[in-house]
DNA sequence: GCCGTTTTCGGCCCGACTGTTTTCAGTCG
């Protein structure tokens, strides 16, 4: 069993303990090796063979037997026992707003109840609100959190959240009581779903600002509204939540929400070291201590500093080393948006793009952009109107043309975007994937392969002499379809010794390969191509979310081709 | 269940809101 599977079995022991009314700590010692697990850069294999799992801090002696079992055996006793020992309905109840591990608990050892079935039928009978500790309220939320469940339980793209978000944030900034305000959260630390929206006020008159968010237009329903915090339902089911802070108190509140919750944990942990008590509120001397630091931390720069820290850009706040390598001025200058001179993976009306070349190559030109790269789609693909060897070589010729005649500023390229055929094999012959600048190879058809085959499938396609990059590495599609079944290591193990690049995916709802690999990646040299995937003028704007998860993957500049002049990249192609 | 160079036991990040209570537990982030 590798590594991902093993934390995926030790997260659900850990909510299986509490479920149980297990001690706390117990479980979150689970939870947390689940994450270490998932984070390790090392190979799990040497580790066991070595003996060293117990010498990552986080993994003692229990779990570093429980690891080893699962690793070798595919099986652990001590999860079977207890996955029997809890209804699966209890998990389930989980995902109800307002039900922890300690209600459920509750409902179940006094009424019986293991379904959600069975707890909708207890609080149409009303006796829910019976049980100590409930009330008619609790018993009212929880039949609105049955019946929403599906529809809000989902995470949202963070490309449609952060579009819910700019106008709310607009209009909080706009308001007189305003002093600052921001959005926190997961949709600042730029992650590629998003839970909930975070926004931040800094303000001395909390009450209109709360009534101004709780009236919006959008809303559906007021879940919350205190002095402080407030809490609406959107339409679309996105939930937001406003905090007023004290203007005095809004970076550290800031810094708070917007988390992580583990990068939180770790900075807490190191002012505790350096003898202060961290927390939204601000810094006390010590722990315990009712006074707050006068100290003047008017911005995160600020309080970064006083830890003894450079600045932690938000997207980087995810304790994958972003504290170590602020301690030591090793936090890397990202790549920003204004980097991008160009994209290489783009569809025309050609294939299954909805705009023209030209409409295309305007809307470039409008961005800025000294080159467009045209890749649509080849024969194989049949369904999305694939390109055959002869309509390729005519596009080619009228991209040429479009170039000689100078009507737009900028260069277009000409590509493809090849499939990748079962076998390994390339959807045109080398003649043919010779006359183009550049091939992004992509798998469009039989994803149900083995991990072997399809890890082997992609492999031979990386060693095409004519291949330039992989299109999206595991062809996921957030909140709807898992990736296909490959071992993402030796794929980019393979990239880098062929010398091809992996794209960054940056459709939203793609954003593949994962921002989690390519800090580790990029060091091993692989190169980047953050592609829009545009089949629309406007998904050109794509590439933005591209930046995004290229930050949060720790990417410079000089990690991304498309950052080089278009000189640089037309070397490139013909080395 | 994990950790520790004062510790092998006694801690483990912490505060707001809600709904239930009548001083607080559970949930959430």
């Amino acid at each position: 069993m590798d590594k991902n599977a093993i934390a995926g079995i030790l997260s659900e022991i850990a909510l299986l303990l509490e479920l149980k009314g297990e001690n706390p700590f117990k479980f979150r010692a689970y939870q947390s090796g689940a994450r270490i697990l998932e984070s390790l850069e090392e190979d799990l294999a040497m580790l066991v063979a070595e003996g060293r799992l117990t010498s990552i801090k986080g993994i003692g002696k229990a779990l570093a037997l429980k690891i080893e079992t699962l690793h070798k055996t595919d099986q652990l006793e001590y999860y079977d026992n207890l996955v029997d020992s809890v209804p699966p309905g209890l998990v389930e109840m989980l995902d109800i707003p307002g039900l922890g591990a300690k209600k459920i608990k509750v409902v179940h050892d006094t009424l019986g109840i293991d379904t959600i079935e069975k707890l909708q039928e207890a609080c149409d009978k009303g006796q829910i609100a019976d049980l100590p500790g409930f009330g008619q309220k609790s018993q009212e939320k929880i039949v609105a959190g049955i019946k929403n469940r599906e529809a809000y339980g989902k995470r949202h793209l963070w490309w449609s959240a952060f579009e819910v978000a700019g106008p709310i944030l607009a209009g909080l900034k706009a308001l007189p009581a305003v002093e600052r305000a921001e959005h926190a959260g997961s949709l600042r630390r730029r992650m590629e779903t998003v839970g909930d929206l975070d926004f931040l006020v800094a303000s001395s008159d909390p009450q209109p600002v709360m009534d101004w968010f709780t009236g919006l237009d959008s809303v559906s329903e007021v879940t919350a509204h205190g002095e402080t915090k407030s809490s609406v339902r959107l339409e679309g089911g996105l939930q937001a939540d406003l905090r007023v802070v004290p203007p005095r108190q809004f970076v550290f509140a800031l810094h708070h929400f917007t988390g992580s919750k583990d990068h939180n944990v770790r900075m807490r942990q190191r002012a505790l070291q350096n003898g202060f008590s961290l927390t939204e509120w601000g810094l006390r001397p010590e722990s315990g201590s009712e006074e707050l630091l006068e100290e003047n931390i008017e911005s995160e720069t600020e309080l970064f500093r006083f830890l003894e820290l450079d600045f932690i850009p938000p997207e980087l706040r995810e304790d994958f080393g972003e504290i170590e390598a602020a301690e030591n001025n090793r936090i890397p200058h990202l790549v920003e948006a204004s980097d991008i001179r160009g994209v290489f993976h783009n569809h025309t009306t050609a294939s299954d793009g909805h705009n023209t070349l030209e409409e295309m190559a305007s809307a470039a030109q409008v961005l800025g952009w000294e080159y467009l790269g045209i890749a649509d789609h080849s024969k194989a693909s049949f369904q999305a109107n694939g390109l055959s060897e002869e309509r390729l070589l005519k596009q080619v010729e009228e991209i040429r043309q479009l170039n000689e005649s100078g009507k737009y500023q900028t260069r277009l390229l000409s590509g493809t975007e090849c499939d990748i055929l079962p076998t390994g094999e390339l959807d045109f012959s080398d003649s043919v994937l010779a006359q183009v600048d550049y091939v992004v190879v992509s798998i469009h058809s039989v994803f149900s392969q083995s991990e072997d085959e399809m890890t082997a499938r992609i492999i031979r396609a990386l060693e095409n002499p004519h291949t330039t990059m992989l299109g999206h590495l595991t062809g996921r599609i957030l909140l709807r379809r898992e990736p296909y079944n490959l071992n993402r290591q030796k794929i980019i193990e393979a990239a880098v010794a062929n010398g091809k690049i992996i794209e960054l995916n940056a459709n939203p709802s793609r954003l593949d390969m994962d921002w989690r690999l390519w800090r580790s990646a990029a060091e091993k040299g692989l190169l980047c191509a953050i592609n829009p995937d545009a089949h629309t003028t406007e998904g050109l704007r794509y590439y933005l979310a591209g930046v995004n998860i290229a930050r949060k993957g720790w990417l410079t500049k000089d990690q991304i081709l498309n950052t080089r002049p278009l000189e640089q990249v037309l070397g490139y192609f013909s080395r």
